[in-house]
DNA sequence: AAGTGGTCTAGACCACGTT
DNA sequence: ACGTGGTCTAGACCACTTT
């Protein structure tokens, strides 16, 4: 018989502008979300089986199934048929092009280098006080870099990221890694992005990204303002890219 | 029993390259997405309840459910609680924003202004041949139209369309027409887009495009060029979009 | 009251990967 | 042989909308 009183335990309280209730399947998500944020499983390593995780929360296996499908749909969790249900982890190249969108015009996707000119600590200005969760002065840990495509500069990143989720991201340890910065921050400080929201425009090279890219000053740039997600919606990166499109160009789905 | 002999009619002939067998629900998919690019059910309608599908095709509900699930993810339908499962259509402000990225970098996104310049026929360029499904010297129909918000004019679109889809299609109809565009293709040619994939570059303005959108020469411009498809994947729109991005901004979600 | 989609369950069997 | 996710079914009940 099915137990529905889990489903609302404050039935039809809801407020004006408050939410309503949410089935047991998302209520399931939401704890599987919670244990992902507390570092439970990590990246790469299988969750338990669908029929554990029913017996855990006392639920059928077709509703854990609902909400894993819902996190695999979200990319949190990645589904091998007979292996098992796995976090998902930027230590995939497939991952990487979901946020690394910029595209050779012809041939295939060559890998990108990545260079780290310089990684120091700031204050966060209002603007990042508004987009992230933290406060207006609060530390920051500034990052600039280029990646380049065949030895070819394209983009320049300029990445801002609270201190106090990435204590101890130093300049030194950028030079010792190779491989995705979100690859990073997920091993080394245990941040995983999930989402990202983007805003596009069109800009002037001045002449310090000019420099950097080694184009002309004037030369249009795609400019690319991001902030970054990681589980439960927090958002812990605020970036912002300049990126060549003269040989490459910004590819998108409208679905 | 379930009966899984409908499962693959041609069981595991998948050749070297081909595809192999589907479930039972994605065959019902493609029955579904059939129907309506035959235009059985016409968008804004509703289509047959679950159990009359269900019944239909000789199979559960709950099958039809994953199908019509699916197609409710990738926008082809809509589903309203109590009340039934409709046709999605491009005369909802609802989808315009799935097409229509450029958005205010404040306020609210305000209503825009549609003016046509151009609408006249054509023949297929050998690009357009290689991105539509046409060949080279077909009969294409080619529009200029600018965008404006709040009077400001904010895009101009070159689209080119296969004149064998849209027969009819003048400056006059598109003169005597108010709402989105991809709502008259809808109504007028029977023609619903469904997705597009889009390559987005930074660009300086020309002479042309500069005394369009009103700003000077050498702007940096966001320059877009889409395909779109419409149901079963068939691409049937080519365009290319400029857009400015002093005061607006291409808006993207990364998931 | 009737009809629609939405949720939940239980059980069977298939396909894949490992042991 | 066994365990995993993947598919399919049947039936019950909930929530919303219309008659």
């Amino acid at each position: 018989m099915p137990d529905f009183s889990r489903r609302s335990e404050a039935p039809a309280a809801r407020g004006p502008g408050g939410a309503a209730f949410s089935p047991l399947y998302r209520q399931i998500k939401d704890l599987i979300v919670q244990s992902l944020d507390r570092g439970e499983w990590k990246p790469g390593e299988a969750i338990p089986s669908e029929l554990e995780l029913a017996a855990r929360f006392q639920v059928s296996q077709g509703t854990v199934r609902k909400a894993v499908d819902e996190l695999a749909a979200d990319h949190l969790l990645t589904r091998r048929q007979g292996k098992g249900t796995f976090v998902s982890t930027h230590h995939e190249p497939r991952v990487r092009f979901r946020f690394l969108r910029l595209a050779p015009d012809e041939g295939e996707p060559s890998p990108t280098e990545s260079r780290v000119l310089d990684c120091r600590r700031m204050r966060a200005t209002a603007e990042m006080a508004r987009s992230l969760d933290v406060r207006p002065g609060d530390g920051m840990v500034a990052i600039r870099r280029v990646l380049s495509f065949s030895g070819i500069p394209a983009i320049v990143d300029d990445i801002y990221l609270p201190v106090a989720l990435f204590k101890g991201l130093t300049g030194e340890l950028l030079e010792h890694y190779s491989g995705p910065l979100y690859g990073l921050f997920e091993t080394e400080f245990g941040v995983s992005m999930v989402r990202a929201e983007e805003k596009l425009r069109a800009v002037a090279a001045d002449d310090e990204y000019a420099g950097l890219l080694k184009v002309a000053v004037g030369t249009p740039l795609l400019r690319v303002d991001r902030i970054s997600y990681t589980y439960a919606d927090r958002p812990v990166e605020f970036r912002t890219g300049h990126y060549v499109t003269d040989h490459y160009h910004y590819r998108n789905s409208l679905n």
